[in-house]
DNA sequence: CCCACGCGTTAACCCAGGTTTATTTCAATG
DNA sequence: CATTGAAATAAACCTGGGTTAACGCGTGGG
């Protein structure tokens, strides 16, 4: 069940009849946003290629990150598709970024209402709650540096395309801890 | 869409064709464990009444607490239900709880198949990760302090049946750390 | 070519929370 | 009624990470 074959099923939600000329393709750069925080969005993204973070700025002008989405995932902000409500965080491409987006209701209603498609949906919902599961413990259960540790591990592929500024605000720390983390672990 | 009626959709559960004779029904006093660390547990429990804690114990001896499951609740543990591994983590009853407990498969299967309860089950996973959102952004984003503030404010029925010791675990802080942020708010 | 800017690192100082130990209270049990 | 043990609080000390500021490096724009 999982891990999640995000390839098939974007490919599916594609090839959907019900969908057929109601999403939208776009091409984000780097540096643009997909939606931001305080927006209302409701809009679910298929994401193609490319890297997103997902991010949250504080009152008191910090910034800390929710998550990364690379290559292939399926994005957006559940407060606005839900409850029609500002999302609370911001979706920003650190790289450019190719996605198809669908209006989250038509979305859903057509995900459900197929016996195949909302499989698919039920195991991408069940995927996503390992994964913030396994966030949960790290943010509860985990030191920085043992939290560090897992994400170099984790996310190879991901460290490489991130600055240490992102890395630590994922983290929950400053850029600054992260650096004597760094050096302690030489 | 969110919040959620637990009392119908669990209602509906236990009312399915195809689950009858299927659900076992237990009540556990305080102090027993539902499921255990490291056990693998492939049922979903469906809760009526009580109060439960799912909470992890790290190799360091100490014990942080993932939620409470007050009153009404689905529980189980994904890492179990869908890919057969230990659970992660405990879940313990803090008060008497009565539950109705189906195997996860069985209980995936038919929820799949039903028009109706599918959708139930879909907004259950819905408002499920608008809960673990807010979580994620508490650990995240939020001082103890701030993060104590919220919790009393958010959960004042659950923090009247909760010991000190389980609100700071609850936390990620010590019940020292919580009992010097007390001193302080007042 | 130079300048500005973002990034990573370091150092000095501060503070929230962890650790250890001890005391008090109170409820459960013998 | 006495005993035990868990919960809450307190004090003293330690530590990891935050804050501020400074410096070097590389890169991209003027």
């Amino acid at each position: 069940m999982v891990p999640l074959d995000f390839e098939s099923f974007i490919h599916r939600i594609e090839a959907h009849p019900q969908l057929q000329g109601v999403g939208l393709r776009t091409v984000y750069q780097k540096g643009e946003y997909i939606f931001k925080q305080g927006e209302i969005c409701q809009k679910v993204f298929c994401m193609h290629n490319g890297l997103v973070k997902l991010y949250y700025n504080t009152q008191d002008g910090k910034e800390w990150i929710k998550s990364f989405v690379l290559d292939q995932g399926v994005l957006g902000s559940r407060s606005s598709q839900l409850m029609g409500k500002p999302s609370p965080f911001s979706a920003l491409c650190l790289e450019k970024t190719e996605v198809q987006s669908y209006p989250y209701k038509r979305f859903a209603e057509v995900c459900l209402d197929d016996h195949d498609l909302v499989r698919d949906l039920f195991n991408f919902l069940q995927w996503l709650g390992v994964k913030k599961e396994i966030r949960e413990y790290q943010l509860l259960c985990l030191s920085a540096e043992d939290a560090y540790k897992d994400f170099l591990h984790t996310n190879p592929k991901l460290v490489e395309r991130l600055t240490q500024v992102d890395i630590a605000h994922y983290l929950g720390i400053t850029p600054i801890a992260l650096s004597r983390i760094k050096k302690r672990l030489t």
